[in-house]
DNA sequence: TGGACGATTGACT
DNA sequence: GTCAATCGTCCAA
């Protein structure tokens, strides 16, 4: 089983980790099935950034992105969504990486079946990515290097194969370019 | 302790 | 393009 026993990779800015997750892979164990993807579209959020959970401070919810690089924090929101992130950065300074979506690379079928649809939806924007891949708020917390979910680190894409935009759904700091996503991935979300 | 508001999605006009 | 669903979190009062 190839899984990372550190994050140092992460060990820095949002923005850096952000672009650093582009092309890395997930993988998630349940029922005895192997899910796999690809991450493709991501944002950087920290604790200077009034759109990020961790701008208020610490908190019981967002306790995880103060856990320092490598760890799964997981939020639930608009009632019925479960949306995660790579928490990033040093121990004590709140920041994370919200991954926005993910190619199927390994157990497409289960994912459709999750997901009740076929087609790129199965995995294009944060909340159905959460949903493909069985992830909730029992994760919350999770150390990235072991089962059931971790992370594998792929070589760092080429910086003309990252597009960069500002992020989606949130209101403040609306034009801070915080948004990355690989460039003409069919699996990158559209609104 | 009440109420506004979300790092969204899917259904509908 | 517009809008409802649905509830945990946070802050003002």
């Amino acid at each position: 089983m190839s899984t990372n026993t550190t994050f140092e990779w992460l060990e820095t800015s949002a923005n850096v980790a952000a672009k650093r997750l582009l092309g890395c892979e997930l993988v998630r164990e349940v029922e005895g099935v192997r899910l796999r993807v690809k991450i493709v579209e991501t944002e950087a959020y920290d604790q200077t950034d009034p759109a990020s959970h961790t701008f208020g401070g610490r908190t019981a919810r967002n306790n995880t992105m103060f856990l320092g690089a490598g760890h799964l924090y997981v939020y639930f929101t608009y009632g019925m969504h479960f949306c995660c992130n790579i928490s990033c950065g040093s121990e004590g300074f709140g920041s994370g990486v919200l991954i926005r979506a993910a190619e199927p690379l390994e157990g497409r079928d289960y994912m459709e079946q999750q997901r009740n649809v076929e087609g790129v939806a199965i995995t294009n924007g944060p909340a159905k990515t959460c949903q493909a891949l069985g992830i909730d708020r029992q994760f919350d917390g999770h150390t990235l290097s072991s089962a059931p979910i971790w992370l594998v680190r792929q070589p760092a894409l080429p910086e003309q194969a990252i597009t960069t935009t500002t992020r989606i759904g949130i209101s403040k700091a609306a034009s801070a370019p915080r948004r990355f996503y690989i460039t003409n991935n069919a699996y990158v979300s559209r609104r």
